[in-house]
DNA sequence: AAGCCGGGGAC
DNA sequence: GTCCCAGGCTT
């Protein structure tokens, strides 16, 4: 039975409700088809704070182009990032090929079904390590993500706030006990497939809820005002000044970002930090900073990007340069017509529509 | 514990 | 505008 300040709960009448409904509801998804542990995997790590509806024609790209373990393993890390593209988070595609790599050279290429191994592997925390192990492997192991917190801070009528670490533990104990040993897979799923489709953060579908009698938060009618969670701060805005650079040949000016950080890896076009430099200065930051002389040019448009914890606003300018050889190693001149070989992030793909002809 | 790390869709 | 999504890593 569930201890603490949660509420009692009939276990096998749960499990019964619970999984009923799923075996009857469960949407036909691609990561379903089988339960080879690469696509498993391959797919919770896309899934991680992304829908799904977002997540399926990224995975059937994905899968189709690296199918197996070793294929990821042996691609270029730009190839892998192109796939990746507009989905966000790229350290997950990196730490992935990274913890694939590591499978290979160090299991022989099969996942490990060990808890330890597997969660030593980049990118593989508890979420992904629950999920591979239940999923792929069977094991009677806890998956907690914002579905589950969501569904059982309802269900048993836990107050506690979600962003707390100590109650993601408090939840990972709850699933240990109310888990369903015969089947922990179709469990696990379940509970996040009732956090999508009826559990959901606002106006729940309470009055089709599979295990509505087995709820504590309905009985009170307060599954409104759960789960408790603190609110996120407010991003900064930080403002750029983005050079469309061209030169006499039509070819644009690109730059490789850092190899960590914000969209490590991916390339863009130069963008200047126009608070810290000022508008005095901005060619000269840009002959110091990269070895360039550029002329800017007139103002082609304007966007907005949102990060989770940041906002790009971005100016937009053409600019030339007469320089045959570039002199800076992140930088690379590329015709329009090849540009979409390279990864690009959103915001710089938006600004493509600002390019001459 | 808090900050960093994308992008999109629902409301 | 707000929230949050099948989270993990770093400090």
């Amino acid at each position: 039975m569930i201890k603490k300040n949660a509420q009692y709960i009939d276990k096998g009448s749960f499990q019964q409700d619970l999984l009923g409904w799923y075996h009857a509801n469960k949407r036909d998804l691609p990561w379903r088809k089988d339960q080879d542990p690469y696509k498993v995997w391959v797919s919770e790590i896309m899934l991680q704070q992304t829908k799904v509806d977002t997540v399926i024609p990224y995975f059937y790209r994905f899968i189709e182009k690296f199918p197996t373990i070793h294929a990821l393993a042996a691609a270029e890390q730009q190839d892998v990032l192109k796939a990746w593209e507009g989905l966000g988070y790229y350290s997950r595609a990196r730490n992935l090929q990274n913890a694939v790599k590591e499978v290979v050279s160090s299991y022989g290429g099969e996942v490990p079904r060990n808890p330890d191994e597997l969660g030593a592997l980049k990118g593989v925390g508890p979420y992904t390590k629950g999920a591979i192990l239940s999923i792929a492997y069977n094991q009677p192991e806890p998956a907690v993500d914002g579905n589950v917190m969501r569904v059982f801070s309802r269900v048993l009528k836990v107050e506690e706030d979600i962003a707390l670490q100590k109650t993601k533990k408090l939840f990972e104990s709850h699933v240990r006990e109310l888990i369903y040993e015969d089947d922990p897979s179709s469990f696990n799923q379940a509970v996040m497939e009732l956090g999508a489709l009826i559990c959901t953060p606002k106006s729940p579908s309470c009055m089709i809820c599979p295990v509505q009698i087995h709820c504590s938060a309905f009985k009170a009618g307060i599954q409104e005002d759960l789960p408790v969670k603190t609110k996120a701060k407010k991003q900064r805005i930080i403002p750029y000044i983005i050079l469309l650079v061209r030169n006499s040949k039509n070819e644009y000016i690109i730059e490789k970002r850092a190899e960590n950080g914000l969209l490590a890896n991916l390339w863009q076009f130069l963008m200047v930090p126009i608070n810290e430099i000022g508008w005095d200065h901005l060619e000269n930051w840009v002959y110091s900073e990269y070895g360039l002389k550029v002329k800017i040019g007139t103002k082609k448009g304007k966007l907005k990007h949102v990060f989770s914890h940041l906002i790009w606003q971005l100016d937009i300018y053409e600019a030339a340069t007469e320089q045959e050889q570039l002199p800076d190693d992140r930088l690379l001149f590329v015709e329009k017509g090849n540009l979409e070989s390279f990864p690009f992030p959103v915001s710089h793909q938006k600004m493509m529509k600002y390019l001459g002809e």
